[in-house]
DNA sequence: TCATTATATCACTATATGATGATGTAATAC
DNA sequence: GTATTACATCATCATATAGTGATATAATGA
């Protein structure tokens, strides 16, 4: 039983998404569109530490993100699928129209996050409430 | 200046993909996928409760993937995008691909999660190393 | 008016998650 | 052989994040 999409997908999509949905990875990700990369290529790159990047990428080979190929000492990794290219750029496109939504975000105190990129990128994930509609 | 896609663009386009990869949210972003809902009838589709669900369109509003409108005591909520519900069907797809890799997933000790909907959804996220590669 | 419904807000808490540094392990170079 | 390079793994820790329950608020209905 292969789970796809249907049953109890919603939390397999999700984790999918969440492959997208960090910075560093995201950062990786992007640079893996332009083709293959070493995890050093990658580590030169991003400007993360080698295990960071490592790390990552375990996660997302994991996700089915990326792939990788052992050549001697290196190890080649690329976007698995076109379509996860495909999903960065609609992103893309998608966030140049609403950006104003995320330009807005400020939810909370805004816990507290790096001095220079900050502010704007303040886009608060909290969630909270009763249920008495029952 | 309305950060875009270029400069910190990466930071923003995480964000904008955290939207997404939560079981709960995406349960949402699902469920308006078939157009305008109220609160209380994503509070019946999801199971979720009131504030919790409250809590996460409050954080979709602010990354722009949902916007609302009030009429009486309702709030209607809808996807501000098409692009929105193209994201989640390309991701379906994906998955329906890679889902292997996803089926795959045990990284680590797997820090336990819910007993049924479990195992298959085990797509850790960690991450470390050192960087001496420098 | 008072009650009820629909929703938002928020403090609090438990857990998930990311980064670091140390270390392990192959593969090549010398 | 030894040294070095390329990468993976993992324990640890600090922080981010999600869920809950209590409460506030606004709109309607009686």
């Amino acid at each position: 039983m292969l789970l796809t999409t249907e049953r109890s997908g919603v939390a397999v999509r999700a984790r999918l998404f969440r492959g997208f949905g960090d910075p560093s990875r995201l950062s990786i990700l992007e640079a893996l569109r332009s083709g293959f990369h070493t995890v050093s290529d990658l580590v030169k790159e991003t400007d993360l530490s080698q295990s960071n990047v490592s790390n990552h990428l375990s996660c997302l080979r994991d996700c089915g993100l990326v792939t990788a190929e052992q050549k001697g000492r290196y190890m080649w990794y690329r976007l698995s699928d076109e379509r996860v290219g495909e999903l960065l750029k609609l992103a893309e496109a998608l966030l140049a129209d609403v950006a104003r939504g995320v330009y807005e975000c400020t939810r909370y105190d805004t816990p507290a996050r790096l001095p220079e990129t900050s502010a704007l990128l303040e886009v608060q994930t909290n969630t909270g409430n009763r249920n008495e509609a029952n």
